[in-house]
DNA sequence: AGCAATACCTCGTGATATGATGTATTCAAT
DNA sequence: ATTGAATACATCATATCACGAGGTATTGCT
């Protein structure tokens, strides 16, 4: 997908991953490789930005040997999730303006 | 609009407008407010880098005293907006993922 | 022993939206 | 006739951000 495509809708996959249910970055990257692809440096700039922004709690565990930090969404981050869902009726409408007359996608 | 969310569909919105219709600049801006607020900054960079990229022609005319340059789409401005129609799918895949479970939007 | 998988991290680079700023003409209102 | 808004173009510096390259360390399989 399109880098620039990506660049809206990052930050709330990683939030949306972690509101279904606390995860580490390892976990986060394999639950939305069905969805989008992000590469480790790229996810862990988000948890640290969604971090700072205080959209996320974190928890340190070790877990086998290795460390895992457990995110946690707090309620500031769901409200991220939520102006996305307002935002997505905007870009359906520029959608509908994209794609009617003159270009055929079949 | 987030600028993030903006980034992956502007161009695309440029080019869509010019399909429908020969244009230029100003003209652009006007078509597209309804949709999506772009300042004249950003839109004359997006023409710029449309024409090198050989999405667009440009064709400069004289009306009433002020120069118009009115910009034509090429059969790769066509192609890539099919790119994003097919995108577009992707993209609503993940918004399904984002929006099932755990956040109402009500 | 060797190598993939798990799990974290930093840094430099390139792409790009935008405000600030500048130039110049037309046209409506005072 | 002067003022100001609208029309029409442009450049530059700045901030944000995805990503590849590179790094560290442990577990577990062959």
């Amino acid at each position: 997908m399109d880098i620039q495509l990506k660049r809206g809708v990052l930050d709330v996959c990683v939030l949306s991953s972690i509101s279904k249910e606390d995860s580490y970055g390892y976990k986060i990257i394999k639950d939305l490789s069905p969805y989008i692809k992000l590469s480790e440096s790229t996810l862990y700039t988000i948890l640290k930005r969604l971090e700072s922004g205080e959209m996320l709690t974190v928890n340190t565990v070790e877990y086998s040997g290795r460390l895992r930090k457990y995110y946690h969404i707090t309620d500031k981050g769901r409200n991220r999730i939520r102006e996305f869902l307002d935002e997505w009726k905007e870009l359906m409408s520029i959608y509908r303006y994209i794609e009617k007359e003159g270009i055929s996608n079949d």
